[in-house]
DNA sequence: TTGACATAGTGTATCCACGACACCATAGTG
DNA sequence: CACTATGGTGTCGTGGATACACTATGTCAA
């Protein structure tokens, strides 16, 4: 059934960049293409802009259908409009950044069998499109907002301990940072509720567990503080 | 001549949200619309998204031909993308938010003589669409943004003085700054040069004019400083 | 010429956040 | 019970942020 306009229109994708955290990286979720333009090479999830769905649902849709996340943190990164970023056609994409739990989600094979991976983000192969570019302006995203907005959080357990925090800055920022001043400097934000429970099952001394508390977070907010690292 | 596709696909244009400062307050570009919907309602500069052009290009081109500002500092702000945000059809628009020196451009008519007007940000009239969203979040941006690159320059003469550019973050921020905090940080920056000329035709002491120094600043920038106001 | 005015321009003292830095505590394992 | 691996803790010095008030300089009008 083919639609007419008066005027030439680009194609609209969505394109998601899908962070993820193991113990000593920081990884991408990628698709194996499996048709021309780029056959075999790996991509960003993403596809077409439907005319029923906003651009977040759109995101969120190509999300569930390639790689099975579900429920995940998305947030609109760019739209790219480069004349030759698609070899076929004009295309214009808006890009996505999301932050999952790796542990919670096993990366599911897409439906039209395409495969998908994790790759670490030193680890990366060549990107189909301006894929490489993309996914270096979401990288830097996060750096910088990792540091001003906790939502870092997404990228861990519900229950945590302060190492495992830190080490997720550590891995996202790039540097080490200092046991005791993030420790300091973490706890004195007053946004982490301590659970009162330790690590199960480690083989030393088991570590206290947190949870970050929203509640107190958005309370924070409220009163005009800002959060920083 | 009508071009067809196999798949729906909205219609893409950008908006502007062009920014520029007088000696009272920030003032927002907006030009009065002819057509439905939204006859006669003030509306963001903007239009469709050509195949020939990139999304900057098309964000420049209709800035030029709606207001006739050129070589103005553009940044891609955010894409909206709601079903509804135009009663017409599914448009898809690339917002985009400028910023300008107001003495220097003159706000011509329009080339189809739509009218178009400065409104002070506390008083703007009902905007057509969803551009009061838009021009929300272009001043929540610019209030970001210029805390951490001098971006607040732009909209500023050449020459300025101490005084015209603490007035500037003044009227950006929505709050009072100390005079000599505030000279004492932005000299200790050393970004400005001094240019050892003073205002003319002034009715008191004249101030000390100074200039944005770019190659400074790229410097800074390359050392790994960061500006913060 | 002089006094009133409007704005320019300047320094100090306090406080707090950040960074540098090293050792004891605790749980599991063999 | 000793060894190993990681958890957890406090102090001191420094630099940047803030609060705060008076003198300097030029114009204008009486």
């Amino acid at each position: 059934m083919p639609y007419t306009y008066t005027h030439a229109r680009p194609a609209l994708t969505v394109d998601c960049v899908v962070f993820g955290l193991d113990e000593e990286d920081l990884k991408v979720l990628l698709i194996q293409r499996d048709l021309e333009p780029y056959a075999g090479r790996w991509a960003l999830p993403g596809g077409f802009v439907h005319l029923d769905e906003t651009l977040d649902e759109a995101a969120r849709r190509e999300l569930q259908e390639e790689t099975g996340l579900q429920r995940v943190f998305l947030e609109q990164l760019y739209t790219f409009g480069d004349l030759q970023r698609d070899p076929r056609e004009r295309v214009v994409t808006v890009a996505y950044y999301a932050l999952v739990r790796l542990s919670d989600h096993q990366v599911r094979a897409a439906t039209d069998a395409r495969n998908a991976a994790w790759f670490g983000i030193e680890d990366l192969p060549d990107l189909a499109f301006d894929h490489a570019t993309v996914l270096d302006l979401a990288l830097k995203r996060l750096q910088a907002k990792v540091r001003y907005q906790p939502i870092g959080f997404e990228l861990l357990p519900p229950k945590f301990s302060l190492t495992q925090l830190q080490r997720m800055y550590e891995i996202i920022l790039e540097r080490q940072l200092d046991k005791r001043n993030f420790r300091k400097k973490v706890l004195s934000l007053d946004i982490l509720q301590d659970l009162d429970e330790v690590e199960q099952d480690v083989a030393h001394r088991a570590a206290r567990l947190y949870r970050f508390d929203e509640r107190k977070y958005r309370q924070q907010v409220k009163d005009g503080f800002n959060f920083e690292i």
